[in-house]
DNA sequence: ACTTAACCTGCAATCGATTACGTTAGCGAT
DNA sequence: ATCGCTAACGTAATCGATTGCAGGTTAAGT
């Protein structure tokens, strides 16, 4: 049997009062005499009382709750960084949608649409690989739904955003390996089309620079899709083209991981005639043998800061500010056997 | 300037007609003539009009999501079980909201409690390994919210699951271990408190008497927390203790990487002189060396099973059946380096 | 010409909670 | 006794969309 929820209404016909007297006595607002808001209180809890959000919501339109847009929800670092946004979302009594656009462009569109009819009060959104065209996102400007960008970085967008700080992060990774006496030191890169690629690409020039070693375009090779497999491959192409490559800086985990199988192929020692270093400390770069060296991006820190950003221009605390600078994290290097001769 | 959304009525205004009308053409409603209808229809378009959902769920007492409460997002199992969940609800047209109890009862409890509030027309349920007591799923009963149970069995709980079938999963692991030859094989476990795990232990011993190979509860053994270093630990001393073990079949890929890392600390020959096989295949099974046979647990169809049976109780078309058996779903076994000889 | 039905469309109630405004009772001041 | 004021509570409008019922128009039927 159906058993219908406890309306306001059946409060106060219990009580005999109105509607109105009960909202105010739960609400604690003035003007309701100490005893009767107990008594109020009581009943209420007694009866189990729970307000319905779908009229306090259409009432004040504020829902207390934001959209998540990412495009791969099974995923380490995104899914850490999701974890991040759960708990400081629900610390701030938000609740959270996810959506998981699968890397597709169209569903991406179809999600931050959806979203913004009115269900949630704010976004927070990485856009897939393959976005280009980012009309969706300057369209949320223009319905002055709040929003901030996470993770992937998009030049030439202006909007609040959240990254990590590649640049810093690779040129860490280069410069340890060189300090490990590493001397010719390749780069695996993916296809570049996002930002982060190319700033770690510029990590790693900026650290063989700064140690005065000349920069070498053959060192550095692309996969066109990121898999272990592509970067075994390469990396296996461009050893035997290039014997005197003793290091790899690898712009994912996977792709180090891939370079180190090359690697014991060929018969290179790791770290003893080969270093390898990786960026985002998935799980699986702790369990290689050796123990992967990489670039920690922090997830669950990215996640909550970027909810703590949107919750702060929803609330109005903040204002909207399309100049915001980027929130850049830092990432941290660890060092662990691949890199340590 | 916060431009106000389109409202129904914005539309009536300037067509100089009522919001029924408007309502019903949109809604394609007989009695509206085909004329009128496409007129409001491309006004609407113009108007980029999007209804309030908040408003039309308070009328309809329905709001198209549900709820997912999980005790783990960052887990690559759980996350592919979610991707499921995602693909098949975004096709019926529901959008998802996910909880991540952070395998805390109490944020289960508050969770669950939140999303019976009327935001959300069913629930998916992973209960944490901290739930002992079930009164907060029996509750979801009485208010009669539709749910449906996943991966973690609950015996004695009477409601809609689906699980995996861990019995003859483990049963086939053990057998393959067999048919390559390994005679005596252990079985280190977790501590016991969720069904899987013992139904995986079932599993292990069904196999070793279909073979004739005598019970011998000396050669299972338990960590009292999953993670590799544990089950290094746990396998090290096993292995001392009994040199005889020549193969491990372990409750998840965690435990089967710690003990094949205990293996080679103690110099045994995988697969030659020692087997492994683990449960789950996580990504990090694939790139061990060598890489590790595995049980792999089909998450994406888990995920949408479960939501396929959620919406079909939601939308009235299967009644709520708590003596509905359980949906069990079919394990994989791959075979990989680790048990190859 | 009048009835009847078919066809469109509008009015107003409704979902449940919130809140501006109105009402009542009680008290002291004049 | 009257006025003014306030504390305490009720009335009713409101949020935006949906829908039962009623009203109005037109065309067909007798």
């Amino acid at each position: 049997m159906k058993q219908m929820r406890i309306r306001l209404k059946d409060i106060a016909l219990k009580l005999g009062i109105s509607t109105a007297t009960v909202s105010r006595a739960l609400r604690d607002r003035v003007e309701i005499s100490e005893e009767l808001r107990l008594k109020i209180k009581q009943v209420a809890k007694e009866m189990r009382y729970q307000p319905n959000f779908m009229a306090t919501h259409l009432r004040t339109q504020k829902n207390f709750s934001i959209g998540v847009v990412v495009p791969r929800i099974v995923h380490q670092y995104l899914s850490s960084i999701i974890s991040g946004i759960l708990e400081e979302a629900t610390k701030c009594h938000y609740q959270v949608m996810i959506c998981d656009t699968g890397h597709s462009y169209e569903r991406e569109i179809r999600a931050i649409e959806h979203l913004s009819t009115g269900i949630v009060d704010g976004l927070l959104i990485c856009v897939s690989n393959n976005t280009k065209d980012f009309s969706h996102i300057e369209q949320l400007k223009k319905d002055s739904l709040p929003f901030v960008l996470f993770d992937k970085d998009i030049a030439g967008l202006k909007a609040p955003k959240v990254v990590v700080d590649d640049y810093t992060g690779a040129f860490t990774a280069v410069e340890h390996l060189i300090k490990r006496g590493y001397t010719c030191i390749a780069h695996i890169q993916d296809n570049l089309t996002n930002h982060s690629s190319q700033k770690r690409m510029k990590g790693y020039f900026s650290a063989l620079k700064k140690y005065g070693i000349e920069k070498d375009l053959q060192l550095v090779i692309q996969v066109d899709e990121i898999s272990i497999e592509n970067s075994q491959r390469v990396t296996e192409e461009l050893l035997r083209a290039n014997p005197a490559i003793d290091a790899i800086f690898a712009i994912t985990d996977e792709i180090a991981i891939g370079a180190m199988q090359a690697a014991h192929k060929l018969g290179r020692k790791i770290p003893e005639e080969f270093g390898v270093v990786g960026f985002s400390d998935w799980q699986i770069s702790r369990v290689t043998s050796p123990p992967l060296t990489t670039v920690a991006q922090p997830g669950v820190e990215m996640g909550y800061t970027a909810t703590r950003l949107l919750i702060q221009q929803i609330e109005g605390r903040k204002e909207f500010d399309e100049n915001m600078p980027p929130k850049i994290l830092k990432t941290k290097l660890l060092v662990r056997g691949s890199s340590s001769r």
